[in-house]
RNA sequence: GCCCGGGUGGCGGAAUUGGUAGACGCAAGGGACUUAAAAUCCCUCGAGAGCAAUCUCGUGCCGGUUCGACUCCGGCCCUGGGCACCA
């Protein structure tokens, strides 16, 4: 050991023990005591960013420090390396996706390595990789017979200049970010996944789900957002055409003024061919992209069909219009108008002058419409007086009963949409007859790979324009044929690759049984921006796998941690912004302890991250005190006699508060605060030679166990050092028998809920007496002196409360 | 707009089940060491009042519940994430 605190030497060092170790074969033979620790694995983009960082650190201390307590912990890396940006740089840059994503795979590996996690690096996996993706494309066909896969007609963002489907990220305010030109919406043949078929039980499964954030699991709930409702039957005054609105406000029935239709609805097409208004309505609110955001933002419009319906209660004639603000993909595509109890209902009838009419009342609605809240109902004929879950309930009987309508169940979610008009991607594995007959490509025939040789312009989709990979002859017709020249979405990769990460090698299989016991993962770890549909999607995956037999379970992540994101200035790193930070950087100044130090003790895990320069430093000065007090216990600190034992009662509670904070809470923050206080105390003891020699090095080996999984490198050093320990992977440290007992505690002495004082008690004291003593403290008696208590609160071991008048 | 988070000193944060607000760290100021600087070490550090003991106020804003509220309830403001083709 050196005096001084190298982090580049002592890291090397470590990191060579770590990786001559590593024995992933093994490990994975035995299931007893398995772990399963997964971080969400990164979009090879070049440079990892702090935020890559951060999860992995916070991977590799819950990896670590269940390895100390004795766990099989399995850890894997790999690439999620299909995606658009691969695309972007080699329309940029003239390079090949396939090389440049290769590049950034060699460049990140190293930083991961140097950062010091303890990867499974054997079990490595890149979903680029044919010996990869063959498996999704096998277990699609799997999907495509069982008929949990269709295609349909479904609209994509169309650059009209560079003749290319865009992402949404590609589009900028309206405009196509390469050619500038307005973008417009096109229908185009897509695979779909039945996600829907699983709502329920993905619903369900929540549930299940008791290491999940309770606020991600709402979020998934929310999504799939089931909601009971009543389809209403509007029947038309010049034909018998007939509007079915959905609704799950049934109680706002009787405040119908109008029926808006969506522009994509049938009606509306046909519509259209008569009517030039309509046609020219429809033309251009169809180039404009509606999501829900959408649907509530933007500036109501519509346009009058000239047609009336019946209210199927009052029968008052109703006018229907055409909007460009109702969603097709949710409900009917038909709603009925309700201005005064939706904002967006009011919007519209207050643009075009349509009747407002109060149904609703509350506290709220006195003076301001629109209303959303439920309330007691008023100008509904004889439904008046009732509240409005009970008059939902009756309305939709009511409905029922006359044959006027028919209460459904709602899903907000809507099938998976897999299909990518991109090149950098794995291709669907399906071929079309000339006829446009679907095949499925033989399973001998798989993987379906990438042609090599592709022109990268931004110019329509590159598989397409490739006739040698697209035009082929059906191996079983000898027909001619083309191959499907979509890809999948990533999403597609990043559903299943945890399963890939147990059997990465396997040629034969896409995982094999033997493998079942590791799953499901135990601990996910990931940002907070995958809340739903990564972890959605996986969920999904996982349960369709489940159906196939390949996995036993029902869910994938037993516990989740959804990490915060990494701010600079208050504000998202970005390239644009010109404030991110390259951790290469850092560890080359500092070295990876401190990184690993500072964006642990920064922020709680699941709380957005500050960077600070500054506070950087001094997590490495932290390491540099650190390391000269344990330098000097190790070779020059030499007191016999141990003086008190109040420094030793400060190991044994730090001990408990680090396990509570890294086993139960999660909460690194406070873990290293705590090991900081009991650095500081230490260090004190040691100034006054008040601690023997032989406690000081154990209160320092116990200190190097409990940072060990955050700053593994110098803990290994130092437990180098002290010989008698293990130095890689520690036992977790135990606390010195026999020195806290009959400890004292201070309570605290309310008047009224104010502190008034402070008294030391022995802790197994009984209230009553706990009570006198408080009585008898001269700073109480002067507060109670001429006042009567009327009540006291004693809390054990913390405080009394004396109400007085 | 909708769904889910967050708001506490100059800054990052702590307070685990409703019970001492500000642990731990950063910055700042003062001091020691040094020819000097860096490094290191020591002290002070929410606001106001007071010579002091100490007191009053204080957790985004307004109101409520409670012996007691950063914590629970109602309303509002600001801010981060998601809204289905960024991953």
């Amino acid at each position: 050991m050196n005096k001084d605190y190298n982090p580049r030497e002592v890291e090397k060092n470590a990191q060579e023990v770590w990786d001559e170790n590593s024995c992933t074969r093994e490990k994975l033979t035995r299931s007893k005591d398995k772990y399963y620790v997964l971080s969400m694995f990164p979009y090879p983009s070049g440079k990892l960013h702090i935020g890559h960082v951060r999860n992995y650190t916070i991977g590799d201390v819950i990896t670590r420090s269940n390895i100390m307590k004795g766990r099989n912990v399995f850890q894997p890396m790999g690439w999620d390396s299909f995606g658009l940006p691969a695309e972007n740089a080699a329309i940029k840059n003239n390079v090949h996706p396939e090389e440049w994503t290769k590049s950034n795979i060699a460049h990140m590996r190293i930083q991961l390595k140097n950062i010091g996690i303890l990867y499974d690096w054997d079990n490595e996996i890149s979903t680029a990789d044919p010996g990869y993706f063959k498996w999704e494309q096998w277990f699609f066909l799997k999907l495509l017979k069982k008929g949990l896969v269709y295609r349909k007609l479904s609209e994509v963002n169309w650059d009209p200049v560079d003749k290319t489907v865009l992402a949404n990220e590609q589009v900028i305010d309206g405009k196509g970010w390469r050619s500038g030109a307005l973008v417009e919406r096109k229908k185009i043949p897509q695979w779909f996944l039945k996600i829907t078929d699983f709502a329920d039980d993905l619903l369900n499964d929540i549930d299940k789900l008791d290491g999940w954030p309770e606020s991600v699991k709402l979020m998934q709930k929310n999504w799939i957002g089931k909601s009971k409702g009543l389809n209403i039957n509007f029947v038309s005054e010049s034909s018998s055409e007939i509007f079915t609105a959905f609704t799950t406000r049934p109680d706002t029935l009787f405040g119908v003024t109008y029926l808006a239709i969506s522009i994509n609805h049938d009606i509306a097409s046909n519509l259209s061919k008569k009517d030039e208004k309509i046609k020219n309505f429809i033309t251009k609110y169809q180039k404009q992209k509606l999501s829900e955001e959408t649907s509530a933002k933007v500036e109501k419009d519509g346009v009058f069909t000239g047609k009336y319906c019946f209210h199927p209660i009052t029968q008052k004639k109703i006018p229907i219009w055409i909007a460009n603000y109702i969603l097709d993909n949710y409900g009917t595509g038909v709603v009925m108008g309700v201005p005064a109890h939706d904002p967006r209902d009011y919007d519209f009838a207050k643009k075009f002058d349509l009747e407002i009419i109060k149904v609703i009342d509350n506290e709220k609605s006195t003076n301001s419409l629109p209303n959303v809240e439920k309330g007691t109902l008023v100008n509904s004929s004889e439904f008046n007086g009732l509240k409005s879950d009970i008059a939902k309930e009756k309305i939709t009987n009511y409905f029922q009963d006359n044959n006027l309508g028919e209460e459904v169940v709602t899903y907000r979610l809507r099938d998976w949409g897999i299909s990518r008009q991109r090149y950098w991607g794995c291709p669907i594995p399906v071929y079309y007859h000339e006829d446009g007959t679907v095949y499925p490509v033989p399973e001998e025939d798989l993987p379906v790979k990438l042609p090599k040789d592709i022109k990268l312009d931004g110019e329509g989709n590159p598989l397409d324009r490739t006739s040698e990979w697209k035009d082929i002859t059906c191996p079983v017709t000898g027909k001619k044929a083309t191959r499907e020249t979509d890809t999948f979405d990533t999403f597609f990769e990043s559903s299943w690759y945890f399963l890939r990460f147990l059997d990465p090698h396997n040629e034969k299989e896409m995982f094999n049984k033997k493998f079942k016991s590791w799953l499901p993962v135990d601990q996910y770890i990931g940002g907070i921006e995958h809340a739903i549909l990564h972890l959605l999607y996986a969920r999904f995956f996982y349960k369709l796998l489940r159906d196939e037999g390949i996995v036993d379970n029902d869910e994938p992540f037993i516990s989740l941690l959804s990490q915060g994101m990494v701010l600079k200035d208050g504000a998202k790193m970005s390239k644009s912004k010109g404030n991110t930070i390259d951790p290469d950087d850092i560890i080359n100044k500092y070295g990876a302890d401190t990184i690993r130090l500072f964006i642990l003790f920064a922020a709680p895990p699941e709380q957005n991250l500050e960077w600070s320069d500054s506070a950087i430093e001094g997590g490495y000065k932290f390491l540099k005190r650190f390391w000269k007090l344990s330098y000097l216990v190790c070779n020059s600190y030499d007191v016999p006699k141990n003086k008190n034992n109040k420094i030793l009662i400060k190991h044994n509670e730090t001990i408990d508060k680090v396990s509570t904070d890294l086993f139960k809470r999660k909460s690194y923050n406070t873990a290293i605060a705590a090991v900081m206080e009991f650095f500081n105390s230490l260090s004190k003891s040691i100034d006054e030679e008040s601690i023997s020699n032989e406690y000081a090095k154990r209160c320092i080996s116990s200190m190097a166990k409990l940072l060990y999984p955050i700053t593994p490198h110098i803990c290994f050093a130092i437990l180098s050092e002290i010989k008698a320990e293990k130095a890689s992977n520690p036992e977790w440290p135990e606390k010195i028998e026999g020195v806290d007992v009959g400890q004292e505690v201070q309570v605290i002495v309310q008047i009224n809920g104010k502190l008034r004082s402070k008294i030391n008690v022995k802790s197994d004291l009984k209230e009553e007496e706990i009570v006198k003593i408080a009585l008898e403290d001269q700073k109480t008696k002067e507060y109670l002196a001429k006042a009567s208590i009327l009540k006291t609160i004693y809390i054990p071991n913390k405080l009394i409360n004396f109400v007085i008048k």
